[in-house]
DNA sequence: CATGAATGAGGATTCATTCAT
DNA sequence: AATGAATGAATCCTCATTCAT
């Protein structure tokens, strides 16, 4: 691992441990073992940091999201795909999805472009539309369901921190998707 | 408005807007127009005030979110109110709302209790496990109702607050209502 | 007690236990029972206070040390008395004796007259003049009898503290006072 | 002089001249000629800085007080090494006995511990231990013998401070010596 | 006399960032 | 590229003191 990994490597755990204005670039320097300038010789400043790590992991997080679904045929198939691919990178990377989140709830949120907020909505819209047009799912605006998505695969990775030995049930995420369906589906 | 108020309230504005670290305690007592050192003398520390201010915002929500439920007979009646409610509150408290899910996914949230984390859950679980036995509602675990509705709610205010057009829309409340209804109604 | 004596005693203990400087007004003021703004009235400022408690303390030290020397004949005795009656008070007043030794080895000193420093000296300066005269004490210059006699009683005091349990033992402090008398007396 | 050394000496300078809480680090770094910061960068907080001045000067103090102790053969030629090399260091780096004086009467003192308080006791006590033996010394608890001597040399430097036209007069300071060794030597 | 809320200057400490080596 | 000493602006918090009640 080369020492711009190592950095954000340490970044990221000592950053969603304490916090992204509690973590001192010294300590993320420490953690990776390196020298505290250079640190700043891979980043011109801390928010390039954080930013910089934001896009790494938001880039992780669509590559796994979309795989498999090339294989797939049906609408439900497709969704379910992406359903089950972001729950379990969520609870796999626990720490990068933790980042996101505190990331999206912080003032840096606001220095994210309009492009940069819609790239995952645009990835899902073609499927949104196809299954609106072939009638099965519901005839509401696509980013309302887009919206209902993203937040139902919030809820679900929540419960499933607080309920941890679920992780490993299948029959769960079974059920849990069952219900997401009946939300999104069209009666 | 006595001191104590108007540090809290120009505590909210600044801390959503800039974030807690950005803030300084200083700018929160300047925009309050009271002394420095009198923010200290309501507010210990500056995580005081932040706590003190989440626990206001905190009740603020629950009793708005509570009114009217007693008149309603019905548990889908019941559930509608709580959830217009909640929505209601969070569209017209929007620096509240979003103070809230600052807070509760910044390191402050670790600091918060047990009891208080459940205390939204408990007062819903009655009504939850009413509509479960009259078989209204899926027969799934309470709190898991309780997470997806909760999380339903925020895709809600999220949409709402990127098309503000719909917010005096009352066809759109009754749609979102049915699809989220559709989500935990036994079929 | 009035509430002046109550600010003082509650100085005392505080000052001497944290330091000077470590200790607010507004500490001594709750240890005494009384409002902030109370100690301002009694003391126009916090430096006040302590000079004013150094007075005290000062006053009440020679009373007790001169008690019962009218009544010895002899330079010897004379001596005696006061050198006891000086490690008496240091041990059964001990955090007057603390403060007294923090206060002379602290910045305040300096506001001390030169009237003031000299106070003690001009007491016993007659007794010492008589015993130099009646060759019982060596001839060197008063005030430096005077010094010697000073840190005598401190050494002894400060070896007390050590040493506890000879604060009860009478032949101890008749071994401590006639060494020290082996320092001054002629020979 | 490297910046650490710079740090203790502006720090020397101006905490005896003005106490150790009215001396803002701000003040040290300045006279220290560095940044503010980089006191902090040598000394984690201002105690740290305190309390490794003392241990410095303590430091000092007995490597002086030791000197050409080694080529004396009687007991009185060795206690009598050691007085004068002690009254000569407290005179010469007046500023550093005034430190260790103000530093011993102050809550930091507190903070040495044990082993620190009787580093000084253990380096002279087989020294006054063989003068016992010898009957030289008068049969009392080594321990108060060596109270005894450090107050009186306490004394004498207190004394020449007063008396500064003295500090050259070599007839003074055997007189002084005779008179300690009175109170210390077997009658 | 007594109170205690209010003040704001002052001070210790932190930390992103620079730069000479 | 890598280092880490050095910087100094920024920030939290303290506390002596005032003053309206």
């Amino acid at each position: 691992m080369d020492k711009r990994a190592k950095i954000l490597a340490a970044a990221l755990k000592l950053l969603v441990e304490q916090g992204f204005h509690s973590t001192p670039t010294s300590a993320i320097a420490k953690a990776a073992g390196v020298a505290n300038g250079t640190l700043f010789h891979y980043f011109k400043t801390k928010d390039e940091l954080i930013l910089g790590l934001y896009a790494d992991i938001k880039k992780d997080s669509l590559r796994k999201i979309l795989q498999g679904i090339e294989g797939q045929q049906s609408v439900k198939a497709k969704v379910k795909t992406i359903w089950y691919n972001s729950i379990n990178w969520s609870i796999t990377e626990k720490e990068k999805h933790n980042f996101k989140q505190q990331f999206m709830h912080s003032p840096y949120a606001t220095q994210l472009s309009q492009e940069d907020l819609e790239e995952e909505l645009k990835l899902f819209s073609d499927m949104i539309k196809e299954g609106i047009e072939k009638k099965i799912l519901k005839d509401i605006p696509i980013d309302l369901i887009y919206h209902i998505t993203h937040y139902q695969m919030l809820a679900i990775v929540s419960y499933l921190n607080l309920n941890p030995h679920l992780i490993e049930d299948a029959d769960f995420y079974e059920l849990a998707f069952e219900l997401f369906w009946d939300n999104i589906k069209r009666v």
